[in-house]
Order: structure tokens, then sequence, then C-alpha cells
DNA sequence: ACCCCTTTGTCTGATACCGTACCGAGTGGG
DNA sequence: CCCACTCGGTACGGTATCAGACAAAGGGGT
């Protein structure tokens, strides 16, 4: 495979190892398409490959034994999956899949582990993602305790927004009711209710961005904690 | 301090670790009351101390920036906190604190780190705990955002009882309403849901698990998955 | 015994969201 | 160009839960 320039790269984690560890890396790395719906990882199954998204968004599902399911967290170029390979434990209960179709690198989950046992360093940084990451799901479980459905969308439409480079989304109501584990009529809703407060475009298929800086007064309370702690541990990543 | 046999003691870390690295860390562990409300660990701050519960029930909150709160997880002898220690994070956004009074062992943050440094096998046991307890996490995500209140609750009761020794769980509705994300009198009318049904009796301060069976099959949907994950990664705790 | 304070029980009206159903509008394939 | 299918909009009744207030009951201290 063609080298793989570290300052060309736009996942973050890559972007952060230090290049010795970039480049032990690297050699193995093989660029994927990600098209929508892809499975980066199936509940209770270990994973073959481990993924670093360049661009598109990925989610992170836990789905109860009725069959409820509930979306835990998302991530894009400032993740990686699974988390499961830095804490040693094979396999998780999640379905993770993309839900915005994009690139990035793949790498055989076996490799990365034994690059993990000689490489402290890099053990750690990917430890730090996975603090950034539960600790996003812990704000998800305090968003779907006490925000209503709305200031909820407003939190997931930022993240999202967070993840991609222009102002469009592109992701039904269907998709979206999944996420946020309501009703589809009542992403319906909400959506207007974002749209007639002219903080978004809405359109078949697709969510635009109008003013971003409104939609996050609006979330308010939802959004934020998280996005700081991501900061504090990893930087920007965009 | 006096010696610690790892046969005598009732956290399940301490007993999973290898004889050697439980040596290596029972030279820095002091024994300590817990007593009920005790911070272990304090938003946005490095702990000075990790702890490892033997008995008694800690809770992790998340707050947000308006003030709301709710409980991310819970851990007793079947834990420790902070997994900042093992993630290279330095500091969390949670509170962490007993919920129910016990004790156990604590140990410096900087020890352990330095331990965690040099010891592998101790370090994916911590490892394999932190992914347990954001596996707990986001079941508790799932839950708040598709269970009705009685259930959670006795979710919340079942997941306590695993942790303590007898059949009594001592809180107020008025906390149990904070680790739900609910109303205080919602607990209360929920608490007598589970009282008709014979599954619990509930006095001043006091909840006394009655049928346990029973519980689990009224708390069904909600019960179950993450404990199940902590049983593959380490094993039964009680 | 009394008082005070914590804890629990209950009420009333309001509302956010649900379950379900149905229909219109957009879209892509033959 | 039409058909079939996906996606989005809307409506209706029902209910779980909320917000807030107040009253009763238990329990400890002096």
């Amino acid at each position: 495979m063609a080298d793989i320039r570290q300052t060309a790269v736009r996942n973050n984690l890559l972007r952060l190892t230090s290049p010795t560890s970039f480049s032990a890396i690297a050699a193995h790395l093989k660029p994927v398409d990600l098209p929508r719906g892809f499975e980066l990882s199936e509940p209770h199954e270990a994973a073959e490959y481990a993924y670093f998204p360049e661009t598109g968004i990925a989610s992170i599902v836990a789905r109860s034994p009725q069959g409820q399911h509930a979306e835990i967290g998302i991530f894009g170029r400032d993740g990686m999956t699974p988390a499961a390979v830095v804490l040693d434990a094979g396999s998780d209960p999640f379905s993770i899949f993309m839900q915005v179709q994009g690139d990035g690198f793949r790498i055989s989950t076996e490799l990365l582990k034994s690059l993990l046992d000689r490489d402290a360093d890099l053990k750690n940084l990917l430890g730090r993602y996975v603090q950034a990451l539960s600790v996003q799901g812990a704000f998800t479980s305090l968003s779907n305790a006490v925000h209503h459905i709305d200031e909820r969308l407003a939190r997931w439409i930022l993240m999202c927004h967070d993840r991609t480079d222009g102002d469009e989304i592109s992701l039904t109501h269907e998709f979206l009711s999944i996420m946020l584990a309501v009703r589809r009529p009542s992403v319906t809703t909400a959506l207007h209710v974002l749209e007639g407060r002219k903080l978004i475009y809405s359109e078949r298929g697709m969510i635009i961005v109008r003013d971003r800086p409104a939609l996050e007064q609006f979330a308010a309370d939802a959004y934020g904690e998280s996005e700081r702690e991501y900061f504090r541990l990893l930087g920007p990543y965009n």
C-alpha cells in the first residue's frame, strides 16, 4: 500500500500519535470506504478490524434483550473503534455502524493490540479517547433522562456538525428517531421547531445547519460538557 | 500497616490480580471507612486517592451546566475509582460518592499509576473493569430513554442488591430520585407498585428485597445485559 | 414529653410524549 | 411517464411523568 503521510491524515487520533508510533501503525493501515450502514463492529463479536474514520460519522447503539435501542455515542474523525481493543475486552455488546457515509483506515485488531502492548504512549492516547467516549455516553445518558426532545435533537445535530465538513448532514427522520430513542413523528415535529426558529433547514433526507451559534444556544444545557472533556484530553478535531 | 491477605479481600478486582501484582499493591493499600456521602472523587479534579471498596455502594453522577443530574453508574466491591487513572486522563467530570456506607482500601493515584505502567496484567484487568463500567453506563442510558420509572427502579434495586450482603438497602426516596433522575414523589409511587406486587418491603429510609427472582422478572428488559458483560470480563463478584 | 426536622404520602392541573394510523409528497426504476 | 416505494407530515386519544404544594408520620435531642 502507498505511504500515508501523517500530516495529510485527518483522523485526530492518528494525527496525535508520535511520529514513530505513527509510522509503526501506518505500515498496516489500509484505506477503506465506509458506506452508510457499514458495520464496524457487531454486538458480542470480536471485531476483525479496527477503524479510524477520516470522514463520515459512526454510531454506537445499545440494544436491550427485547429489542429496544438507543444511541450511546457517535464518532467520526475524532475517534476510532473498537474501544474494546484498548481495554483488553475482546468485544462489546454494541452495534457500531456508519450513519453518514465516509472513508477511513482500518488495521487488524490483532496487530493493533500487539502494537499497543509495545507502545505505552499510543495506549495512553487511545485510553484518553476511550475516556472521552465514555464521557460522551454519560452525558447522553443525562440528556436522555432530563432534556426535551428538541434540545436532544439540537445536541445531536451539533455533534454531527462537529464531525462533518460542510453544513449538510444527510439523514432521515427514521434514522434520527432511532438515535434519540423516540418516535419518528416526534422527530418531525422537533425538526419543525428548530426550523421555525431558523436554526436549520430541513429537506427530504437532509438537515442543513443554518445558524450554529443559535443552535448551540438552543441546545444550551444539553451540549458542551463532553466536547470540553474531549478538548481537554485530545485537543480540537476540526 | 498490617498485612492484607488476598484471600481475605472482598473487592473483586483485588481478588483477581495475580499474587505478585497483589503484593505490590497491597503494600500501599490502606483500609478506610467509607461513610455515606463520602466523596471519592470530585468533578474536574485529579483524585488524590484511588479506592477499592470492600462493602458499601458508590454512585457516579453526571451534572449538566444548569445543575441537572443523573446517575450513570454504581459500583461496590465489584469495582474501583477513578477510571481516569487507568485511562491516563487525570480527572473526569463526574461526582463519585458513597451512597450506602461501607469500607474499603485506598492507594495514592500516583502510586497506582506507576504500578500500572509497570504491570501490564494489572492494567489490562482494570481496563476490563473500565469496559464493564462503561457498558453499565450505556445501558443506564438506554434505560433512561426507553423504560418506565418502576422498571428502572427495579433495575436499580437489583444492582444495589448485587453489591450488598443482606436484603436490606438503606436509602431515602430523595436519594433514589436523584439516581433515577425523576421527581421524588415518582419514586414513592413506583416503590408502592413494587411493594404492592410483594417484590420488596419499603420502610422509612430502607428498602428490603423480598422476592428477588420476581423482581428480576419485573425489571425484565431493563436488567441483565451489563451484568452479563461484567461476568464475561471479570467473573462473579458475589 | 415535647418540639423540630427529616422523610414519606397524596393531590391537582398541566404537558410532553407515546402508539397507531393514514395520507401526501418526493424519487427512482422500468 | 407511471408505478411503487420511501420518506415526511399530521391527527387523535391515551398516559406517564412533571411541577408544585401541602399534610402526615417517624425519630432524635433536650
